[in-house]
DNA sequence: AATATTGTTATATAAGACTATTACAATAGT
DNA sequence: ACTATTGTAATAGTCTTATATAACAATATT
């Protein structure tokens, strides 16, 4: 189970966080498939916020198919595996790298520190 | 001067964002000491953003001496260096690659991909 | 069947970010 | 002096985020 941490701080909306946070635990195999997430009132409690913040960030995922959820039951991981023709994948994939780097640059990071950043996090996932 | 870029889907104000990327610039040479930024009108329109919205950011830098700023003059880099912490740059970086990361893993794009993307780029810019 | 647990929905409230618009104030250039 | 350009300020309106609170709906447990 994913150690959801909220930042205040940081201006990204806690609903956004939560999204975030669900979905890379997901991508680095913390979050199995089928696995159930904690209950809408008990990440509420946990994260102190209110319910419907945790509910509006598992429902968005619910809409992308990121999760599952029953109503009585809970929420879990979906199973998710939606294929996509090559060259939209390629676009999409040279699309988000773009933006990113544009990004990262305009912050002043490096290629190379960009990479080595990236590649850290690659090793630190079980 | 800065290629200025804002993301409008990442959920950090537009205001934050610019005062950010300024801070940046100027800590890692981009901008020099004196060098005048954009106009508020200018900048607003590249970046497709209110006047006021591009004030706001000018005024916060300017409050904490990171800017000078002369009515009907502009608005200078103030003389005071301003050294962004090792631990807050590393923080940043780690911050938006963990948000590209789980932007792109939600596309379903694996690290391999991702980073062998990132450095077809690397040969390709500049 | 009754109860607890789960997710869902709705209303009202508040704060913050952003926009559009207008006007004002200080400086530079002519 | 005049005009253009710069930053500043103020108002009003909209949207998003988040809260508190309450009720409803589906499922599991007893």
């Amino acid at each position: 189970m994913i150690d959801f941490k909220l930042d205040p701080k940081n201006g990204i909306p806690f609903y956004r966080q939560i999204i975030d946070q669900i979905r890379y635990g997901i991508a680095t195999g913390k979050l199995k498939i089928g696995e159930q997430l904690p209950t809408v009132r008990g990440l509420a409690v946990e994260l102190k916020v209110n319910l419907n913040t945790v509910s509006k960030a598992y429902r968005e995922l619910e809409i992308q198919n990121t999760l599952e959820t029953q109503q009585g039951t809970g929420t879990f991981v979906g199973s998710i595996e939606i294929q996509i023709p090559k060259e939209e994948r390629k676009k999409k994939l040279i699309n988000i790298c773009s933006e990113f780097l544009s990004i990262a640059s305009s912050y002043g990071f490096s290629m190379d520190e960009i990479i080595s950043q990236l590649q850290d996090k690659r090793g630190g996932v079980k």
